[in-house]
DNA sequence: ATAGATGCAAATATTTTGCCGCCAG
DNA sequence: CTGGCGGCAAAATATTTGCATCTAT
């Protein structure tokens, strides 16, 4: 609920490689009824560079507009979830039970963890586009949504005080 | 399933490749308390041959001892998770927020479910283990825990019925 | 006009905590 | 003996739902 500084060191600062725009664009041409509210909240998706849990986004959502309920944050990710257009996290349980969210990019990364300071790195990787092919190909499963994330310590915090 | 030798398939029923009272040694090695619940539950997460639930970890418990609590349950599954002895997963929240717990094998496999009917086979790969010491390198991160779900449509729901 | 979206409050679901008596070592 | 552990109940956290009202199309 409340923030927690010791994890906003987020150094994710993904680019955005979508136009502005992109999640609007994409339901709308679904033929979803776009709210005043979803409006917002599609921007706050859209224009978010890390990943954010619902309370963070409900607090950028009512900079730009007040009248976003935390239930509307809530129904609006489920229907982004649904559409596959956002991705859902939890960092390893890092931080309790609190889901994070981000906008799927058009290749998925891997959220690299501080168990220690909570910094999140995200990282792209060939292999990891090999693994999920494995994975398709052996299984026979048609794949709509992966998730990896890897917790450890990092160099900073390995580091002799 | 497939013969290459470099990854293996397995279904649900991932076969416990230690002895029995692994856990119940391990624990011990480190001098912890060893109580009536905690046997149970060692010995219940030491058998189960998938991912169980906190309610279904407790409902087993209780088959064998009706003096386990739900609380002893959490408390429990806590100090395995401190001591890195189990892994916990949400398996892509595709049940709910519920999460699951398995004690943590010799080698890690990713969780591959299906979106429709539920079904979660588990994979190992020899290019995952290539991945996580890309990652390690990359990142400068000494590992200590890692977690990939996959989703996907399994071959028998893409079936035409 | 109307199907579908929102807001409010209450309900759920799951996990955690305070406190005290109890037991493993 | 004694410090950690377990049980109970209550709290905390996060998310979902019923229902009346509003709004995008």
């Amino acid at each position: 609920m409340s923030a927690t500084p010791a994890h906003r060191v987020s150094t994710g600062e993904r680019i955005n490689h979508e136009l502005p725009g992109h999640l609007e664009r994409e339901l709308g041409a679904r033929g979803i009824r776009l709210t005043r509210q979803r409006r917002v909240l599609l921007q706050v998706m859209d224009t978010a560079r890390r990943h954010l849990d619902a309370d963070e986004i409900l607090q950028r959502a009512q900079k730009l507009d007040p009248r976003v309920t935390r239930v509307t944050v809530y129904r609006t990710l489920d229907l982004l979830k649904r559409h596959g257009l956002i991705d859902e996290l939890d960092l390893l349980h890092l931080r309790g039970d609190r889901h994070f969210y981000e906008s799927h990019g058009p290749r998925d990364h891997i959220h690299v963890a501080c168990i220690r300071c909570g910094k999140v790195r995200e990282f792209e990787s060939e292999l990891y586009e090999q693994l999920k092919s494995q994975i398709s190909r052996d299984c026979g499963i048609e794949i709509t949504v992966t998730r990896t994330e890897v917790g450890g310590l990092c160099a900073d915090c390995r580091k002799p005080r």
